[in-house]
DNA sequence: TATGATATGTCTAGTTGTATAGAAACTTGC
DNA sequence: GCAAGTTTCTATACAACTAGACATATCATA
């Protein structure tokens, strides 16, 4: 232990130089930084004090860390509109991201109350409900749940098997085109499961986006709910 | 790194998805699992995290997995049981299964000596001796043999081979009714054959029933052995 | 029947995350 | 000036997750 310290803590200087380091360029958006090891023999401190710089830049959203893979350099918040049409691919593609989805499950049911009352189908009336993750350039940055009146959108589990695309599959069903009727937006926390399936820990906060999209006539053919990472998405209104 | 918010390992968040798919019905037993590789791109984790997700389940009995093969969701033990009168199909039609046979040998021969013994029939006697596969839901649940001396059940194999119901065969053996005279059970170690019929390991733990069901005039009329898989059937005892 | 592909099982090893604790320097309040 | 609290740095240990490679069993196909 030094007699004296310099009025700047080690651990500041290491996160000053690691974002320099970032922001100078050396380090790209999804680089994987030096290990904690390796930065600790580097600046000749104790791997503690390496974790706290480290944990400074995760704070600031420089840095993003993935137990027993690394730290890495963090990608800017995807932007992601909601207006009148929503088009997953067109957003992510239009934000100069690589659009995925990952399909959890399909199935067909019984709709729920809630579910009936925002399709405007009976009660009980039979429902497809798609489950799935999102993703962007391979990192998953929603949950989603869309639930489709079998009514409205014949053998829409089988479309959906076929395309990855919700608008292919409407079309395939015989719904030309949608638009949305309504977006409602909360911030909710995430649970284990979407927790799991974001690389969140539970509790971290979410933005919850309730919507229906409707065609042409005006009836209810998608009722979809998403959860994105709050801070891996940056929702943009379009008014 | 937050330090007071609660956080489900990795593993135990999957195996706890897992676990909520089967109990919801969306895999049922017999079903073959997405496999490790499946899970892995599906949650975005390493495959040995998804390997400690599926042994917990494993461990807790929910599911059987096999080298090559895959990961299974595992049935409840079927309830068989053993009084006075022992019938197969009904035993495990009362358990809400559906009975299966397979026949894998029929045979008519001298008894061996222990058989003459357990039918009390005089030494190399003929006997017939029919060997087999019993399954519940399409799962094998034992492999059994039994033996019938001719001498009281004449053309039995004809008429096992007309029915896959014993109780039918001996009736047409001129057997109206049978009881169980007695029934020894002895844990035992599956070997290769067994291992293979029963789709476990080889050593795993066997319960062999040894039996003796009678005529209403008491004379033996068939001396049974049955190997149940240890964790697929519970025998119970009725008194 | 042989072979290639697929799937589980095992081993070794590296990396991040958490827990606990000690010591010294610095800051604050009296 | 001193005591108490905080900050900084160090240390060890273990858990959780990742990574890679290879062995063995199963399945499908020619």
């Amino acid at each position: 232990m030094r007699n004296t310290r310099s009025s700047t803590p080690v651990w500041q200087a290491i996160s000053g130089a690691l974002r320099a380091d970032i922001s100078e360029g050396r380090y790209l958006p999804g680089d994987k930084l030096p290990t904690e090891a390796q930065l600790s023999a580097r600046f000749g401190v104790n791997r503690h004090t390496v974790r706290h710089a480290l944990s400074q830049l995760v704070d600031d959203g420089l840095v993003r860390t993935r137990r027993g893979a690394g730290a890495f350099v963090a990608s800017t918040p995807t932007d992601y509109p909601i207006g009148a049409r929503v088009r997953f691919h067109e957003n992510l593609l239009a934000a100069g991201r690589r659009p995925e989805k990952r399909v959890l499950d399909v199935e067909c049911r019984a709709a729920t109350a809630g579910e009936a009352r925002a399709l405007d189908v009976g009660d009980g009336a039979p429902v497809c409900a798609y489950r799935g993750l999102s993703l962007a350039d391979g990192a998953p940055i929603a949950v989603f749940e869309s639930v489709f009146p079998l009514e409205r959108t014949p053998d829409i589990d089988r479309h959906l098997a076929d395309t990855s695309s919700v608008t292919d599959a409407l079309n395939r069903a015989g719904v030309a085109d949608y638009t949305r009727a309504s977006t409602r937006l909360t911030a909710v926390l995430a649970d284990v499961t979407q927790a799991l399936h974001l690389h969140l820990r539970e509790g971290d906060p979410l933005l919850r986006s309730t919507s229906v999209n409707v065609d042409a006539a005006g009836n209810p053919v998608e009722y979809g709910r998403t959860w994105f990472a709050g801070d891996r998405v940056t929702l943009t209104l379009e008014t």
